[in-house]
DNA sequence: CTGAAAGCGCTTACAG
DNA sequence: CTGAAAGCGCTTACAG
């Protein structure tokens, strides 16, 4: 017990030297794994270190090497299924190209975003990959930049900073899932998102900040558009930020003089929360009110009914950003893009035609 | 584009200094806010460094004081509920003391924990959050011991190691569960772990290594003992790694002379496994088959019917851990003790009387 | 209050 | 193949 009471000096090179009879630097050699050293050394070194159990400094290496071995990721949190299965895709890309990673929570706030971002800075990691909170107030992300880090945003795009990007096709999965409603007869749907409301209701789909709500939102704008329904922009509802606010957001929703038929969550927190709130309420799925959420995530497949959902491919999402942000940190060259992740809808029984 | 090329050196106190026309001491002193500076120096200081952007080197930083600010964590799998809630408990205790968190994951295997381990150790961390695989095994946590690095131990403990370690009371929980099954009438249950399958089934529940697994099935035997149950011990089934595997162990179950009648699920995951076997084999709960599951997941609320959990407070415990290696860092002195959080079963609609 | 020097534990040229 | 020295970017006594 005594024995680690005091956190004593830890064995060094110098240590394992010294017991080796050897120079400083022969051991570190050897230690190290570089430079050439004869056999008979390596294997007294060797033993000196075994018998101290001598771990090197990864602290020292980094700072005379100038790398880190580390992967910084900055998630808007990490209790969301999404993005714990992205930072398992990131996470096997990077130790595949041997890397560790370490991960930040920004709880989608710009201000915890920016601390984080210059937090990974101090530490010096090789590469960054972030998940932008918004896509407007990018100073930091700028800096990073300039600080010569190698940056991959994550799940939302800022084409203005000039950095890969890797995302889902956003537009695209929520225009095939609005079709598969409204071909289902739907009339009147709403598109639920947790992102903070704008105070005023929704002018502008292009004020949107973050660009991936910003696209599915675009694309569920235009299929409402294409098939001449009034009034789109007016389904679209923001604030669903927990089970109260939810509730709220549906209860205004189906209080409204036509009521949506059909709602499309725009992640599958904010899914759990709608199938909550019309339970709640006492609404059956799909027979009053169909649904479709994206991330094919575990509840989504237990209910009753099983959800229709956009399966997303998070975790390759999550490994082709690793990827990509290693061929950075290594200088592969490559031009600047943003890679898109194909989605599918896997039909459930979420959706029917609007009933009664 | 080409400016972000280039890694550029960044930018020290050196740096600074020089543009404020003071000595790197002084500078230094400013920039890392410790030791005495006259307001117009600490101005001028702060302006050459708003100038060039000077962010300190985390690295140098921990070289020179032999603290780094961050805790490691290493847990079984962080795509599991249980792990993702712990680590928020945990890096939000972290964050309230100023330390920063660095997660590895060990898959559930000694090796690749041994590896986590060391890695973090290397990286100089101040202090190690572990979720031992196995309660036997344990000399790479030792080493830690003797290496002087603060070690809390989380979800399960070894008493052997004389460390702190923050569990739930496992033994009362699965006590508590089984004995509700027991007092509704079932005279057949069993435990379902996804833990390895030990080849030849349970003789002794002393010898499995996972002490946390171990407090539950001892609870559970004693429940059926007390009851005066045949055989206990072969109610006890592991390897539900995965859907297939959970699938052949419940069929394999169900098909006996005496099937079970009442399920109990070692966790969230193992819990899922087994409703969607259930639900395959078109039984239902809990009319067929009675269940209930460890930790309150949230698939468990949505399910028809909603499933019976033991809720584990997951948070508080990783909270509690993370305070606890907080006061083991900073030298307070405390009793080396294992800390329980208390559980308590949510009744919802997974539990009958043993039908037909 | 400010500065010059040594040191943290490695790696990296540079000699021998 | 092996060794002595300098340096990474900070902090920490020690002087002044």
């Amino acid at each position: 017990m005594e024995d680690s009471a005091a956190s004593k000096r830890s064995v060094t090179v110098a240590d394992v030297a010294k017991a080796a009879k050897v120079s400083k630097a022969t051991a570190a050699r050897v230690l190290g794994g570089y430079g050439v050293v004869s056999d008979k050394i390596k294997d007294q070194v060797m033993a000196a270190a075994a018998a101290l159990e001598y771990r090197p400094n990864e602290l020292a290496r980094s700072m005379s090497t100038g790398r880190s071995g580390i992967i910084g990721v900055v998630v808007g949190d990490i209790e969301n299924a999404f993005f714990s299965l992205a930072v398992r895709g990131i996470s096997d890309a990077a130790r595949l190209a041997g890397y560790n990673v370490i991960i930040a929570n920004s709880g989608e706030k710009l201000d915890a975003e920016k601390s984080a971002v210059d937090l990974l800075i101090g530490k010096r990691v090789d590469g960054l990959i972030v998940t932008p909170a918004r896509c407007d107030g990018m100073d930091h992300l700028h800096h990073v930049r300039r600080a010569g880090v190698p940056l991959v945003l994550f799940d939302r795009s800022i084409p203005e900073l000039g950095v890969d990007a890797v995302t889902g096709d956003d537009r695209d999965a929520a225009i095939t899932a609005t079709r598969y409603m409204v071909d289902r007869g739907h009339r009147h749907l709403a598109y639920i998102s947790a992102m903070d409301d704008e105070d005023g209701g929704l002018i502008d789909t292009g004020r949107i900040s973050n660009s991936a709500v910003r696209e599915r939102v675009e694309g569920f704008v235009s299929v409402l558009k294409e098939a001449g329904l009034p009034n789109p922009l007016c389904s679209v509802r923001f604030g669903a930020t927990d089970q109260q606010q939810t509730d709220a957001v549906v209860r205004r929703l189906l209080s409204e003089a036509s009521p949506p038929t059909a709602l499309l969550a725009s992640d599958s927190l904010v899914g759990l929360r709608i199938f909550r709130s019309l339970q709640s309420l006492g609404l059956s799925i799909p027979s009053d009110v169909s649904m479709i959420s994206f991330l094919d995530a575990d509840w989504t497949s237990v209910t009753v009914p099983p959800i229709t959902v956009i399966d997303q491919r998070v975790y390759d999402m999550g490994k082709l950003a690793g990827e990509r942000l290693v061929a950075r940190i290594e200088r592969t060259p490559l031009a600047v893009e943003r890679l898109r992740v194909g989605t599918s809808l896997v039909v459930r029984g979420s959706v029917a035609a609007p009933g009664r």
